[in-house]
DNA sequence: GGTCTTGCCGAAAAGGTTTTCGTGGGCGAG
DNA sequence: CTCGCCCACGAAAACCTTTTCGGCAAGACC
């Protein structure tokens, strides 16, 4: 075994192969000498390929073990010219689902076998995605997801992008680009048509901020719903999302005696609502009824219980991955432009029930009865 | 200009250099090719080293603006033996404060030129810890932040990291490991304070789970602070951070008249008293008093409002980071092994005020008059 | 006028892996 | 016996950048 250079020969035998102390700084020549291979053989071995006699294969596997041999993903990367890594440009925002999605991802990505790397974006506009997308190419990452942003934003990913796959997921979705979500119309529907099966005339609605798709596609579900029951449809209360914007709108809402139901596009909206109710004195459920969305579980133990359509974040991140992985399979041909829809479930708590004048007398309050 | 490979050749005129239709596909060779002058000197100009006259300099720049050109990270990290990127190790919980922790350390990281690839561990013991911490290293990473372990993982993250630099962030702390935190002490020492200045004779306490370090300083800090006062001292009422317990614990303080004040551990265990407090027909403040720890937004629209201590999560996250760059350093000659302790802020809302007996009448429950 | 610095730049090696090509032995088929 | 195939493995090229070394001018100094 002949190396032609001595530094290097010096170098291996003084740390990895020689006293083995440090880990996983052996290179792959050390393994080979330590087996007595070429290191061809250690990348076969490594690889799985065909081709290598079994006991070759478990000498090189014990050197590896002995060694503490790790690949360098430099090397390889370089060679391979695939980084193994994936980027996720998340949306820095307290919310519950994004963040859930985010875990979901990486946890998804891992066991497939890929690292992932983030960015944040403090604002959703178009500048802060490009640098977002920018700053994760030049980590030559091999698809890029983005949780939760509004449509333009889907566009100026989509031109990031450039020949890189994308998909976004949770958000805007542009027809450009491929994306999972939430069946936010069905949704929508769901909680509105819940109240109005409880005896509600009609049902109120404390909307997102109108430049997101999810918003406008609750406010869709909501009002569909309600012309298929020939009910009237009040004018859309809107919000952003936060408690702050549903505890100004839930105040509009007390102070009209008529409202008994309101259906709103997020848990934390509900949860403005539900206290500017109570501040106004109006009971829930007995005066109005409040129906949420997201199904956070926080929602379990507002002032009532919180009836909500539950999303499932953590299988959508895992679909928007796996849409992502399809787009980067060379065997798949077509160019994947799918939207995966997730059906969302209703979650019965205390916070919606029959109007009082229905008949249907409620149940008084019993503490841990109904709990979800 | 020669080229040993006539297919290198071709190849780089063809896309890149030729026709430059490809995005961040030229290689260096290409650069220099187009600005007449060798590789080496364009990587000058990158690197930013002296000793390059200035016009070579704007001819280079332009050619690399003309070929879009990008370095490849595989290659410098090949080379420099260092990847530019740094790992988080997160827990993936609904929590409010781990998620901004990790936006905030990736801001800050992108800001000094890293990248930051994440790991996320569904539970929180030592072998998913050793495992994310592996994976990551496979990466090779250059440090580790583990965001809110427990302290038996801060041990298990000093084993993985070996010479790895690693910090833990608003968790676990062990002495071997740097770590920013959160002064628990200080923090529940301001709330309980805050409940007996306000007249309460003592202040009960529903705690986080008992194997964070977390809960076991803000028990410290609350118990310093009843004696300090001369006040008796209560047995904890042990919680695990989430609303559900806190309803739980919140039912056997309610079923106890004598108790006036309560300090919770988490935003999440308040809400889960409070409901409990509301369903047993106790009324928050004038029965009780409730205080949180977190100061997550929504505490803000509880019923009541929620008085809550302020955890700085954003900066919390930058300080992390900054401990992982010192160590990272190699100009700082110390072995880095500091604590970096931020001191929360006592946030008034609602939910506390002066026990009913004592004189100073409460003014009535005016809606948004109080708002802070 | 020769030696020394200093500014500018190119040639070549190094970094660790995968890939391509090649080689030799064993073995069944003609 | 020879042709050709398959198996097991090694040699060398390739991937792209940084770093080290060295060359070459131009000016400063003795």
């Amino acid at each position: 075994m002949i190396e032609r250079s001595g530094g290097a020969r010096a170098r291996a035998a003084n740390r990895g192969a020689g006293t083995g102390r440090s880990t996983g700084r052996s290179i792959m020549r050390d393994v080979a000498a330590r087996a007595g291979v070429s290191s061809q053989t250690v990348s076969r071995v490594i690889n799985g390929h065909p081709y290598v006699a079994d006991d070759t294969r478990q000498r090189v596997l014990a050197a590896m073990r002995e060694l503490d041999y790790q690949r360098n993903p430099a090397a390889r990367a370089l060679v391979t010219r695939r980084s193994g890594t994936l980027g996720i440009i998340g949306y820095e925002s307290p919310l519950y689902g994004p963040t859930s999605m985010l875990y979901a991802i990486e946890g998804a990505a891992r066991s497939a076998g890929y690292f992932v790397s983030v960015a944040s974006v403090r604002h959703l506009d178009r500048r802060s995605v490009l640098d977002a997308a920018d700053w994760l190419r030049r980590q030559s990452v091999e698809g890029l997801i983005a949780i939760a942003p509004k449509p333009a934003m889907a566009g100026a990913l989509a031109e990031a992008a450039g020949e890189l796959a994308a998909v976004t997921v949770g958000g805007g979705c542009s027809d450009e680009i491929a994306s999972a979500q939430i069946d936010n119309v069905t949704g929508a529907r769901l909680a509105t048509r819940h109240l109005l099966d409880l005896g509600h005339t009609t049902v109120h609605h404390v909307s997102g901020p109108d430049d997101w798709p999810e918003a406008e596609e609750r406010i869709r579900g909501w009002r569909e719903a309600l012309r298929a029951a020939g009910a009237p449809v009040p004018a859309v209360l809107p919000g952003d999302w936060s408690a702050s914007t549903g505890y100004q709108q839930g105040e509009r809402l007390a102070a009209d005696p008529d409202v008994t139901a309101v259906f709103c596009a997020s848990d934390q909206l509900a949860l403005g609502v539900l206290r500017a109710l109570h501040e106004a004195g109006r009971r829930v459920p007995e005066d109005v009824s409040v129906v949420g969305f997201d199904g956070t579980p926080d929602g379990a133990h507002f002032l009532p219980p919180l009836t909500s359509v539950r999303q499932d974040f953590a299988e959508l991140g895992r679909r928007s991955l796996g849409l992502l992985l399809a787009q980067l399979d060379p065997a798949e041909q077509t160019p994947v432009r799918r939207r995966d829809l997730l059906v969302p479930e209703l979650i019965s708590r205390r916070s919606a029930a029959a109007p009082c004048g229905t008949g249907r007398p409620l149940r008084a309050l019993r503490p841990a009865s109904l709990i979800g």
